[in-house]
Order: structure tokens, then C-alpha cells, then sequence
DNA sequence: AATAATTTAAATAAATTAATGAAGGCTACT
DNA sequence: AGTAGCCTTCATTAATTTATTTAAATTATT
């Protein structure tokens, strides 16, 4: 499992926020709150949280105008955004999808649809975030095939190599940290020592014979053609 | 991946409403519900769901009813109804089937189940579309006639291993991990090891004598001539 | 420039995973 | 009832992948 998510909760009335807050941190997330829509903004662009729970009405700012403004910022294009909303008329419920949001809530809350739409959302971008074809100048990862070309030539990795490869052709230029890449490629649960992914970055880079991995001392490693 | 499908549920209990909407949910769905016969076709109508689930006793229209109402019209001949019903009788089952259900359920709900049959429709409908023929090079596989041939020559295939090469042969190159093959080629209900998959693939590369079964170690297996 | 820290390389050991051969239970057919 | 073919499991072997270790090399720090 990738590291926890962030959820950012905006909500003027702190009952409801303690109850998500509650419920969505006994399913492992990562919390932070908002009393009101200004400093939703303000803790957005702070935190940078995965998905955020929106009340359409909150005094000041409203869910809707949040989102608006958010939305305008090309760091918060993808970020998921939920509405929480006391009405349940489908009015509302199309104005909140037609300002932005991933999806929406009607009040009373209940938690089992609350976490069961917000782990759909992630599931559903991760989805769409996994493509079967990374393509990165010459270099193929497909994915399905399970098959890595470069130059329209074939190359086999092992599963580990190829995960790893595949883990940093996602991002290109972004670099990985060590710690980052043994719980995405080896998982939570195994513990390998580090030198590990040493060894396998050089098996990379031997079967590749493409210097497209760089190391960064003491931090990790970053993919780049 | 395709866009998520569309499930309609009717049920007038909401309790039970909400446990097959939570793990359909879970499950990725996309999830409408209905408290009564009348209230289902109208959403059915307005949202055309992929799959409908019906409760047979629902006060007003029942479900079988309502599956008949639904049958009258061109746009849900081909759309997958199941039924739930809380009487486990072979009476009511045949009934249910009789009035146009794909498949039925009784309660009390076991979520597991649950979602291995609607999966299993899905699955279903999706090989009904696959064609009757696949032809890769001098390889043809004729599902209709359950007959494989290669350059002409007849290849006596026994169920398993013919569905087998089928799965892999639908789509080259793709590799199917074993869960997968699993799931599809021996459904969810059945509990096999991992090495009877082994088996049936060397006794499909014995009978085929042709190297077009490439093994990925630790993950699955593809089919590429 | 010297030292410490960190990363690479190469070899080896350990662990996984698949291929193979063989056998038993089961079903369908004769 | 007997036979043949199918499906599954098991045990063994073979192959490959993965992890660890150690030494050499590189880079950063003082």
C-alpha cells in the first residue's frame, strides 16, 4: 500500500466534522480539518491534501465558491473533491458536480457510504493513473504485456526489476525516495535491506545499457531520458 | 478499463439497501437505488443501468413485475435483472427465472457472493460479445464448435485446456495473472492450487507442440505466436 | 588532501516459482 | 462392471529471481 491519503474536511458545524474525521482516520487516512471555506483554501494549499470533503454551505465562503477558486489553481485540476450537502434534491447535487466535484454527499452522514465513496474515488483514480502504456521517448513499459522496449527492441526484466522501472518511468524527474520505492515495489509488509534496491537499479541499468536512472546521494533515485 | 457500470438496486428494507449498496460500492459501481417497484423503473428509465437487482417482495410492484414491465421494452431486453428473494424454494427460483432474471439470490445477503455473481454476469456478457472465431497466424480457435486447428490440422483440446488457450489466445501479448486465469476459467465459486494451472498449460503446449505459451515468472502467463 | 559516508559492482546464497512425472478420483461411455 | 479420458493434487526437480555480503569506487565533508 501506498503511503496514507490526505483528507482535507471543511465543515462549520464541528460535530460533523469530528464524526468524519473520526470515521475516515479509523480507515487509515490522514485528517485535517476546516471551520470555514477560507481556511479550507488556506489548508489546501498547505497540506496539498488527495481529496477533500467540501459542506456546500458554510458561512463566508461556500463549498461551491471553495471549490471554484480551488479549481482555478493547476495544483488542485485533479485533486478529488467531495460535497456534503443537507439537501438531497437533485439540483443541488448537479450544481455540485457541474463546479468541479468528483462526487457528493446528502446529510445525515452515514459512514459506511461516506468511506465506501471516498475509497471508490481513490480506487477509481488510481485506476486511471495505472495506464497499461507508460511510452517515454524510445522507451515502452507496457504494462499488460508485461514488456519493456527501447528502440522498438525487446528487453526482459524480472518482476521486481520491471516494477521498479516501472515505478519511475511514472514520474520522470521526480525523485523517489528509498523508502517510498521498497513500500510501493516490495510492499509494507516484506523488509528488504537497501542495498537491495541498489542491486536491482543496477541490473536495470546493465540490461537497459541506457543511462536513464540517476542517483541522488542519500535521498534515492529519479528516472530520466 | 471500461467506465464503471451502473447497478440499480430495489429493495423496500433499507437496511438491506444499504449493505448491497455499500459493497458494490466498495467494489467500484456506480450505485442507484430504489425503495419500491415503481420507484426502480423510473430511475431504471432514467439512469439505464448495466445491471438491475431486484427483491422479489416489495410492497406495491414486486419484483417480478417489475422485471416484466422492464422486459416489454427494447432498451432492457439485453439488461442483466437479478433477483433477490428472501425464500430459498426451488419454486420461487424457477419463477424468477422464468419472468426474465439472469440469476438470483436469496437472503440473507452474503456480500462475497454477492459480487462473485454480478461479476460473473459482467464476465458473461463480455464473452458473449467476444467472437465466435479467433484466428491468430495459422491458429484457429472456433468457440461455437469448441474445435481448435493449427495449419489445418484438427487439436483435440479437453474443456479446461480449451477454455485455457481461449482466455490467453483473446487477447496476444496480454499476460493474465493467475488470479485472473483462475477466476475466468474456473469461476469464483471453485477452489483450485495454482499448479493445476501448470499442468493444463504444459498438456495445451503438449498437444499444440508450438512454443506460444511464454510463462512470466511470477506473475502470470501470455499467449504470443 | 584526507576521511567519512554512500553507492556500485560482483559473487554467492537463499528463496521463489514453475516444469515435470506420476498417481488417484471422478465421470462418461461402452 | 470395465475402460478411457479428464481434472486435480502431490512430490521432485529445475530454473530463475531475489537478497545478502563483501570489496571497490565514487562522492561529499572537514
Amino acid at each position: 500500500m501506498s503511503s496514507a491519503k490526505k483528507i482535507l474536511i471543511a465543515d462549520d458545524e464541528p460535530d460533523i466534522l469530528e464524526i468524519i474525521q473520526f470515521n475516515l482516520q479509523a480507515e487509515g487516512y490522514e485528517v485535517i480539518t476546516a471551520k470555514n471555506g477560507n481556511e479550507a483554501i488556506d489548508k489546501a494549499q498547505l497540506h496539498r491534501p488527495d481529496l477533500i470533503i467540501l459542506d456546500v454551505m458554510m458561512p463566508g465562503k461556500t463549498g461551491t465558491e471553495v471549490c471554484h477558486t480551488l479549481r482555478l489553481q493547476p495544483a488542485f485540476k485533479e485533486t478529488l473533491i467531495i460535497f456534503l450537502s443537507a439537501l438531497s434534491d437533485e439540483t443541488n447535487e448537479i450544481k455540485g458536480l457541474e463546479s468541479g466535484a468528483d462526487d457528493y454527499i446528502t446529510k445525515p452522514i452515514r459512514p459506511k457510504i461516506l468511506s465506501s465513496k471516498v475509497s471508490a474515488l481513490f480506487r477509481r483514480i488510481n485506476k486511471e493513473q495505472n495506464p497499461h502504456l507508460i511510452a517515454i521517448g524510445d522507451l515502452v513499459i507496457n504494462r499488460e504485456k508485461y514488456l519493456i522496449s527501447y528502440q522498438g527492441i525487446e528487453i526482459v526484466l524480472a518482476r521486481k526489476e520491471f516494477e521498479l522501472l516501472s515505478l519511475l518511468a511514472s514520474k520522470p524527474g521526480k525523485v523517489f525516495l528509498r523508502n517510498d520505492i521498497l513500500s510501493q515495489v516490495w510492499g509494507t509488509e516484506v523488509i528488504v535491506g537497501d542495498r537491495t534496491i541498489d542491486v536491482h537499479i543496477r541490473k536495470i541499468r546493465q540490461k537497459l545499457n541506457l543511462d536513464c536512472i540517476t542517483t541522488v546521494k542519500g535521498v534515492g533515485y529519479k528516472f530520466d531520458l
